[in-house]
DNA sequence: CAGCTACTTTACCTTTCAGTTAATTAACCG
DNA sequence: CGGTTAATTAACTGAAAGGTAAAGTAGCTG
């Protein structure tokens, strides 16, 4: 049960992140609060869809809205971050390993030019 | 320009994992490489459904697809998930902060306590 | 060669996603 | 109050995602 939950926020979590105009805006609220509007600028695009972005984001937990009279500040939220680094982490010691492949096919190379 | 092809990969591989099929695949072939059919195994789903999870995987760099004979042996690719972490970091001192702010919280009620 | 096994491709369906414009809500300001 | 600003909601569109069944490909195997 809290598996399937777990899994349903990592879904939504990924699938927040896979579009680079919701990064970016996490990117900017990395360096503090922004309105709405704030966090359009760079944004060659409607507010409709900006707003949508930003639902979307908030639905994933990745930031919190708060008001304060017509704005609505955006703050980053970092256990939806957090929970990625934990679910990649478990993979490390794959990367680790390829790196040392990696390293050890180098070192092959290295090793035949210096037998030459 | 490279900046681009970044930003698309990171929107590949975060799309990628945002489904929980293709995380658990990615989780089996983190024991070990694995045709097909044995990523299909723990499904309910047709073998066209998974050819496809198999698919995206590939296509984000997740997994390698190599032959013999009829099987498709596929491997676990470590770049893209480091490509995550490496994402990720960046926002590491977000959550820091957020745990310090929490740990800052729970000292003060504890120092309530005590100071009954 | 005939037929089985392991996949993939094709064609289709339904739902979700990313965007639009137009209308609406809500709060401030003169 | 009337207008302006900030943001959301509604209604729509086109494209992509996730699934299906049925057909096709490729390599073994008896």
């Amino acid at each position: 049960m809290i598996a399937v939950l777990d899994e349903d926020r990592l879904d939504q979590t990924f699938a927040a992140l896979s579009n680079s105009t919701r990064r970016k805006m996490l990117q900017r609220l990395s360096k503090g609060a922004a309105t709405v509007s704030e966090l359009a600028v760079p944004f060659e695009m409607s507010m409709p869809a900006i707003s949508k972005h930003v639902r979307v984001l908030e639905q994933a937990g990745l930031i919190r809205q708060s008001r304060r009279a017509q704005y609505r500040p955006c703050t980053i939220q970092a256990a939806p971050l957090n929970e990625v680094v934990e679910w990649t982490e478990q993979y490390r010691h794959i990367w680790e390993t390829s790196f040392d492949r990696l390293h050890s096919y180098i070192n092959e190379i290295e090793q035949a030019k210096e037998d030459k």
